[in-house]
DNA sequence: TGCAAACCATAAC
DNA sequence: GTTATGGTTTGCA
């Protein structure tokens, strides 16, 4: 029985869907009923147990997922439950876990990583059920504009994404390279996407 | 800049 | 099998 918790901090509620000690969904809304709606768009009803009183170790995922949101990065202590996706699909998600805060990554970037096409990893992006846990957020076009944001959960928007990038900003300047299995990834520095997308101004219209 | 064609893994049929 | 579908990329006018 998987089981689903959320946790409500002031105008923002943080979720988790757990079983045997590994984070099957995450997701993040506006309240408890947004995020438990997007969990059941991915599980069955009867898959699922909403809990009143969370297990420890739902706890402590969520605390997770509340870290990454605000922006502390991700200290990657909880494991993920990959399964239910292809292959392919979990390579790519294991190599965007891997992109530092501070830092975003190409569609094409993560594609040259894992095999593959840039437009395949954007559909993997998509099917995400993991947000932010595993930060697609920080997968941006290779011209560094923010790409989309949004695919399985309620929590999506650009907008969303651009503050997530602010967030992160850590001051770095030069781009380097992170070891994925399947080769080095080139990431960026959070400040190249934001210079130049207040620069052209269209991120006020997000 | 803007547009069109190539690209690639999935899901749905 | 085949088709439709994207959170892209690249080249060319």
């Amino acid at each position: 029985m998987l089981e689903a918790y959320v946790e409500v901090m002031g105008n923002i509620a943080f979720g988790v869907v757990c079983e045997n000690e590994a984070v099957c969904a995450s997701n993040f809304g506006i309240d408890e009923a947004d995020v438990l709606q997007s969990f059941q768009r991915m599980f069955s009803l009867g898959a699922m147990q909403v809990a009143t009183k969370p297990s420890s170790f739902a706890e402590k995922a969520v605390n997770e997922v509340r870290n990454v949101y605000e922006g502390k990065g991700v200290s990657q202590s909880v494991p993920l439950n990959l399964t239910r996706f292809a292959p392919y699909t979990q390579r790519v998600l294991r190599a965007v876990s891997r992109v530092p805060v501070g830092y975003v990554v190409s569609y094409g970037g993560v594609a040259q990583a894992v095999g593959g096409g840039a437009r395949a990893v954007g559909n993997a992006m998509a099917t995400n059920c993991f947000a932010p846990l595993v930060p697609c957020h920080r997968v941006v076009t290779s011209s560094l504009g923010l790409g989309g944001y949004g695919g399985a959960g309620n929590c999506g928007g650009l907008r969303v994404k651009f503050e997530f990038l602010k967030r992160e900003k850590r001051g770095y300047s030069q781009p380097k390279d992170v070891s994925t299995e399947g080769g080095l990834m080139r990431v960026f520095p959070v400040e190249f996407v934001l210079t130049k997308l207040e620069k052209s101004a269209i991120w006020k219209h997000i």
